[in-house]
DNA sequence: GAGCACTGC
């Protein structure tokens, strides 16, 4: 092995990963269990760990917690939730269950037998599978515990089968009043898990059991079971506050806490409170005739405190089977991880049997680095030795190279995955044997302030307890594994058990305006955790500005129009004005872009210069999001004439992001839709003139405005910070006297710097216009 | 003249 320094940036100088040390001998001879995970890294420690059941990892079980211990064999949801992962990539499904069910089928086909009996056939064959779920033994508890109980808290591990399962047995039973509403936080999941479901019952997707998610739905009037997005279930309550329609509410993956799902739980006690009233032993009021069962469902830990949440609700516990994955840590804690990261790579390579490697780090850059410092280390392999193949994963990556990760490791090769947390919890990669987990994590977090709006950080943490785990288990997923952490034992104890939920993290003005439609609000709401005092002062104090509430804290008729739609309320706020300034198309064309979660204009520092200008030609004087729509407008107009492909060349020609356009597309469908129920004529353009659009945006971003001031620095009209233009704005280096801008980051430079460096912002996608200022004066 | 984890309506 050469013995040159890794490429990556902060190589530890001169000493290259240990697997100089090592003959590049044939790799077929397995490594002692015990493996010698010692390397460079400095000595290894080693950290066996036997799979914990979260008893153990919980502390000792509580007398309440009744135990449904149930072995599962491989199948489960996760598979078919991989199988659908993203549009356009085919089937995935773990090769476990799923196989099985592969071969019978293209027997079938084989043997010439009509569509029909090969229909019965799958529906006998998944039965039988479903019967031998170990989950099936619990059937009969689980059924009487939620006939028993107004709410019930399941425990269930990865793989138990819990979230095909229990909707269906709860179906089964007959016992079913209403709909039976299931809800996912990601809309992948909710769309697959309909499918298998679907499938199980014998059923075309849609009928019996259907779904609902943004842009898409497949129901109908026979549909019991509906798998929807946590998200989706807040909409609906808008418009149906008690949730009559539904029986039953499932509430799965409750433990990631997301804002949604904590919204979701806390408005289904307050509606428990309402339509289980009476029905109390004792004294009978009037039985209440159209009760709510409500379960929850928790992967990891918190079963307690959801239990608690909900007046000590019974807790089923549902085992799982993972394999055993055996952790290392490592003996000294690694000042570079992505160099730890490369050097403990290459250890496995050089010193494990076949299996493909999963790496979890914090972000694009990183997996960049590594990317570039495993392949020039690649080239020095002997040429006996396994190839490797790198795959980056994270969600900006566009489609085509995602699934790379999905393709069959080639013979003679070890594919080599750099992932974001998307592989935690999002997407499952088949074929891993092997996880490098570096520790750390992206995570942004909304800093309120007394004035302003607050702003958003984005920064490297260090991964919680759970986290951890979640990422080791990724390695026993098909067979035993092993987990490399690049920190110590030390590290790893010091995690918090979970991270903070993002009521405690995000801002609240979207969830606020929604709780106040359906008569809800943040100070008087029962939430598991409670949030900030200032985020909901900022909150309030947003929803004040933009007229949706008056100063009784009151929602009003304008508030009410923007929760219609599906928008942050500034944006909402901004498309409800251009009705008043006769320029609707154009707006929504500019807040689609803006809501997409692709950029437009994405920074590729390879290509920057060309980039920049290529898209010179859309500038628009006023700045970036008419320059936005002008982009949008060109495509449109290349869209009515020209195919698929001509339309992939002018994107690229041009650098700008046809994801970006494309779910920009679906989103402005949308809102027509909405503009089209609420009686809004959504094709009233103001044509070249720019001044309809800037009132418009003005409307909704006046906290987000600025002065230009002497030293050419930005002041916040309605905040305290100086703020600057990001250098990728076109507006930059053209001073203006006052700007309106709907993002405020925190450089990441700047956070170390003392004094006063927390006021210098980069501000994003801003624009021009005196119009703000007049009108921040007016409103301030 | 700088950097962007993930998700939802």
């Amino acid at each position: 092995m050469p013995s040159l320094s890794p490429p990556h940036k902060s190589a530890a100088s001169g000493s290259a990963p240990s697997m100089s040390s090592k003959p590049s001998a044939p790799q077929t001879p397995p490594p002692p269990r015990k493996a010698k995970f010692r390397p460079a890294l400095g000595g290894m420690v080693h950290g066996a760990f036997a799979h914990k059941s979260p008893d153990a990892a919980a502390g000792p079980a509580s007398k309440k917690r009744a135990a449904v211990y149930m072995d599962s064999e491989d199948e489960d949801e996760d598979g078919g939730r991989a199988a659908a992962f993203t549009n356009g990539i085919a089937n995935h499904s773990t090769p476990s269950g799923g196989k099985r069910k592969k071969m019978r089928k293209n027997g079938a086909a084989n043997g010439g037998g009509n569509a029909q009996a090969q229909a019965a056939a799958k529906t006998r064959l998944l039965q039988e599978q479903r019967a031998q779920l170990p989950i099936a033994q619990g059937r009969d508890a689980i059924v009487r515990a939620v006939a028993a109980n107004d709410v019930t808290i399941v425990l269930g591990e990865t793989g138990s089968g819990k979230t095909t399962q229990i909707p269906q047995y709860l179906l089964e039973a007959g016992t079913l009043a209403g709909l039976l509403a299931i809800t996912q936080p990601r809309r992948v999941a909710a769309t697959s898990l309909a499918a298998r479901v679907s499938q199980e019952q014998g059923r075309p997707l849609g009928t019996l059991v259907g779904y609902a998610v943004r842009f898409d739905e497949k129901l109908s009037d026979e549909t019991r079971v509906k798998y929807l997005t946590d998200g989706m279930l807040m909409r609906e309550m808008m418009g149906d506050p008690m949730l009559e329609r539904y029986g039953v509410v499932i509430v799965d993956e409750a433990h990631e806490r997301t804002l949604r799902t904590d919204l979701v739980l806390a408005s289904l006690k307050r509606i428990l409170k309402e339509r289980n009233a009476g029905q109390a032993p004792g004294k009978g009021k009037e039985r209440a005739r159209n009760p709510l069962k409500v379960v929850v469902m928790s992967a990891t830990l918190d079963a307690e405190k959801f239990s608690r949440f909900f007046d000590d609700a019974p807790v089923l516990y549902v085992k799982g089977r993972q394999h055993p994955v055996s952790v290392y840590h490592t003996a000294t804690s690694q000042t570079d991880y992505v160099d730890a990261a490369l050097r403990t790579f290459y250890q496995i390579h050089v010193d494990y049997p076949v299996g493909d490697v999963l790496i979890f780090l914090p972000g694009q850059e990183d997996i960049e680095s590594l990317e570039l410092s495993i392949r020039t280390y690649a080239k020095q392999l002997p040429a006996n030795a396994l190839g490797v193949l790198v795959c980056p994963l994270y969600a900006s990556l566009p489609n085509a190279k995602q699934s790379r990760v999905f393709a069959p490791t080639p013979a003679h090769t070890r594919k080599c995955i750099l992932a974001t947390n998307i592989a935690e919890t999002s997407i499952t990669i088949p074929g891993v044997k092997y996880v490098i987990d570096t520790g750390k994590q992206k995570e942004k977090r909304h800093l309120t302030r007394m004035t302003g709006s607050g702003f958003d950080t984005l920064l490297t943490t260090d991964i919680t307890k759970s986290s951890a785990m979640q990422r080791a288990g990724r390695a026993g997923r098909e067979g035993p594994g092993n987990c490399f952490r690049l920190y110590t034992e030390d590290a790893f104890d010091a995690m918090a058990l979970s991270s903070e939920p993002e009521v405690r993290r995000s801002s609240l003005t979207s969830a606020l305006l929604q709780l106040k439609c359906t008569g809800q609000d943040l100070e008087s709401i029962d939430f598991m955790d409670n949030p900030e005092v200032e985020a909901v002062g900022s909150a309030l104090r947003t929803l004040w500005l933009l007229d949706a509430i008056d100063v009784k804290r009151q929602l009003t008729a304008f508030g009410r129009s923007m929760a219609s739609f599906p928008l942050e309320p500034q944006y909402a706020a901004i498309l409800l004005a251009s009705v008043d300034n006769k320029c609707v198309a154009d707006v929504i064309s500019i807040l689609s872009l803006l809501s997409s979660s692709s950029p437009l204009f994405p920074d590729s520092s390879a290509q920057r210069d060309d980039a920049a200008e290529a898209r010179l030609k859309f500038r628009h004087p006023s700045g970036d999001h008419l320059t936005m729509l002008n982009v949008f407008r060109a495509y449109d107009e290349l869209s009515a004439s020209e195919g698929k492909g001509a339309r992939r060349d002018w994107c690229r020609q041009n650098y700008v992001n046809e994801r970006a356009l494309r779910e920009a597309g679906d989103i402005r469908t949308q809102l027509r839709g909405v503009c089209e129920r609420t009686q809004l004529d959504w094709a009233v353009s103001c044509g070249d003139a720019d001044g309809p659009v800037l009132k418009s945006l003005t409307r909704g971003l006046l906290q987000h405005a600025a002065f230009l001031q002497p030293d050419g620095s930005y002041k916040q009209t309605l905040g305290p910070s100086v703020i600057k233009i990001h250098p990728s704005s076109f507006l930059t280096g053209k001073p203006c006297p006052a700007i309106i801008y709907n993002e405020l980051v925190r450089l990441s430079s700047a956070a170390a710097v003392t004094s006063r460096a927390e006021c210098i912002h980069r501000c994003t996608q801003h624009i021009s216009t005196p119009a703000a200022s007049r009108l921040c004066l007016r409103h301030s």
